[in-house]
DNA sequence: CCCCTTATTGAGAATGTTTCTCAATAATAT
DNA sequence: ATATTATTGAGAAACATTCTCAATAAGGGG
């Protein structure tokens, strides 16, 4: 017997499937609860973790103080305002150059790469 | 009269400059205070975040929930690891392929590219 | 079906990070 | 030197996230 599928769970990955917005927890809550009121914040940060940790959700980051999610693991890159945070889709095929900055009507100001895995150090301590 | 030059911001300037080790606030406030134990934390939140406004440091983004930051402003990509959240370099020139991977030693799980700007909306609310 | 076991839950406490407040200090222009 | 005021350090306040724990409910075995 391990994991156990419960209604919140359910609402929680619908939720997030079902958004583009790329919600921090408090903006997903306000989503979760409009389809049962009664699901609380715990179960929102329990949840998301393990969905990370299984790769059914991803960790978005910004400049801001919160983690923002995303229910589409497809893989796609983001474009992030310096200004309100907000996130926005940028699919694999599109290449980022000034023709892409004037269809978005955004102004790119950095691109920034970030290579996640698993270092040597913890390779060698086999904390895998 | 607008900025003043501070000792605060020296030091603090200096030793993000001169560490390789990609610190959050804690890990920079213990180096900062060996050159003066008199210096806060207060001080060095502030003076962070006013160097990141004038790009003079740049924000990295991980999977911990503590802000890193690197005092290396050139164009550069990196390596966190999954595990200990540890930083490292990748040289912008470097391709990241199997060959790469050997050479680090890492185990390279995911590719993450955000690109910072201001969207459109915030361009039309002149939030610049 | 109905137990039994135990994973999961919601509420709130505890911890951790970042920002805010404010009196004291010190950097600059005059 | 002095006056003005940006900056400081300490701690309070505001958030974000994790932890704790009694109560609930999922699902396997009878």
């Amino acid at each position: 017997m391990k994991k156990r599928n419960t209604i919140q769970k359910q609402i929680i990955l619908d939720s997030i499937k079902n958004t583009k917005s790329h919600p921090d927890v408090n903006e997903l809550l306000k989503i979760v609860k409009e389809k049962d009121s009664t699901i609380g914040k715990s179960s929102i940060y329990r949840n998301l973790n393990s969905m990370i940790e299984d790769g059914s959700v991803k960790l978005i980051l910004t400049n801001s103080n919160s983690k923002r999610y995303d229910g589409n693991t497809s893989n796609h890159n983001h474009f992030v305002c310096n200004k309100c945070n907000k996130v926005i889709d940028i699919m694999k095929e599109e290449t980022i150059d000034k023709k892409l900055e004037k269809e978005y009507n955004f102004i790119i100001q950095e691109k920034n790469t970030t290579y996640f895995g698993i270092c040597d150090n913890c390779i060698l301590k086999k904390n895998i």
